[in-house]
DNA sequence: CGTACTGTTGAAAGTCTTCAACACGAGTGG
DNA sequence: CCACTCGTGTTGAAGACTTTCAACAGTACG
């Protein structure tokens, strides 16, 4: 399971590529909503993972960067004794493995199905020296990054599996496009969430059970998540908070 | 206790230093060895700070940008419970502060009396724009940090009291400067540390008594910790390790 | 329709925390 | 110089929470 598989999808240009061959960075870095989908599709390169494929493994040489376009990525680091721990997911318009390290320092696996739209590391690199403004994006990537792990310190530091759970939902919650009645469509296991948030699947179990006793949220089916109580969630997930 | 005190220092340039009043700028860039300790202190702007001091708390505007000449400094956030989850240590010649946010978004402490180099933001700004070699520096902190970050998150994630313990002492070992036969010198109190590795004091506590027992590490002083068998803590902080 | 996988719940075991007591060292005042 | 006191560090015992092991339920897919 996990294991590499040959890359999907609709090729790249050369590694060599220089500024000029990138055309496709600008948007590669575009704000949301500077550029549609169907923008993206046409110009940029787009690659497609399946669900559990590894787009990158930890360790690999740092030759790509991407931008999720569909679907989810998770960022992980895995341990001897086989478990792993979740540092980071990446949702439709984030960017992940800007390294500037050599190799990759986490591995990024696609959640469900993802397509994503993938940019050449030297390709970066050339933009960035001559546009100060793409430079900039970059550095807030960075501490977007950075901030979400600190959060992310805070939560594993002292929170219990309860307010864990509740903190992920706030924050997911928090940063959601789809506008829809508090409805959270995650493509993540039981496991994923688990792993991301420090516990065994069977607690995180317990913690939303709980919550679903408290009519706080509510759970239609395997993969939706129904926030029935925002403030009692908020409580919680602040019950010793921030 | 550590409520903000007035200033102590050698004063500051006005804020509104525009590139040409920053020469010093690439002084607070510049790599470890590149300038000595002196050299920093007669054209550095030099700060100081009592054991337990606020440098600068969160929410405060980020104005300026720091780097440890000696000392610690820790990062933290503060809970509603009064704990507090310690984000990062920064020893000498590290960087902290440098935001990209209008506010800082955790608290920086004095652990011990602290001198500091600081540089007001605008000037760092100024700077970056126009070289992009400090850019690229800017740029390799918050990469650093974050990578420190997230061995932070997958240290939370699942290692045990005593693992953690040994994986913090391997950490500081492995980025020593004084290369004494394995002796840390930390100025951190037990609540430092607890606060870091996200557990009490007491189990911290147990956790180095234990160590000592097994003759991998020694305690002769408060503050001060020998390392006796490297092998033996690199397995523990490893034992499910990565 | 069964098989396999994911999700859910229960009970026992383990780890960490909490509460409490005590030890140790530094600094102060007699 | 000593005794006192305060802050820090250490250890013990009980309790809380999480994990582990195990069984079962629900769902997707062939």
């Amino acid at each position: 399971m996990q294991r590499r598989l040959a890359e999907s999808a609709i090729d790249t240009p050369g590694d060599s590529a220089k500024p000029a061959a990138c055309e496709h960075g600008c948007r590669f870095f575009a704000d949301t909503g500077c550029i549609s989908k169907s923008d993206m599709e046409a110009h940029g390169v787009t690659v497609h993972f399946a669900r559990n494929e590894t787009i990158y493994a930890k360790g690999d040489e740092a030759r790509f960067s991407y931008r999720v376009v569909e679907g989810a990525v998770r960022l992980s680091r895995i341990f001897a004794d086989g478990r792993r721990q979740i540092v980071n997911f990446f949702l439709p318009d984030e960017s992940f493995g800007i390294e500037l390290a050599h190799d990759y320092s986490a591995t990024a696996e696609a959640v469900g199905d993802v397509v994503a739209l993938r940019c050449p590391r030297l390709c970066i690199s050339a933009l960035t020296e001559g546009d100060p403004d793409i430079s900039q994006k970059r550095l807030a990537m960075f501490s977007k990054s950075l901030a979400a792990a600190e959060r992310h310190v805070a939560m594993l530091g002292h929170q219990s599996a309860k307010e864990r759970v509740a903190s992920f939902f706030m924050a997911l919650e928090m940063q959601r496009r789809t506008d829809d009645s508090h409805t959270l469509d995650l493509p993540l296991s039981r496991q994923d969430i688990a792993d991301y948030l420090g516990l065994t699947i069977e607690t995180t179990c317990r913690a939303l059970s709980e919550l679903k006793r408290q009519n706080i949220i509510a759970t239609p089916s395997r993969r939706r998540i129904v926030i029935r109580d925002l403030a009692g969630l908020t409580a919680i997930a602040e019950g010793g908070g921030e």
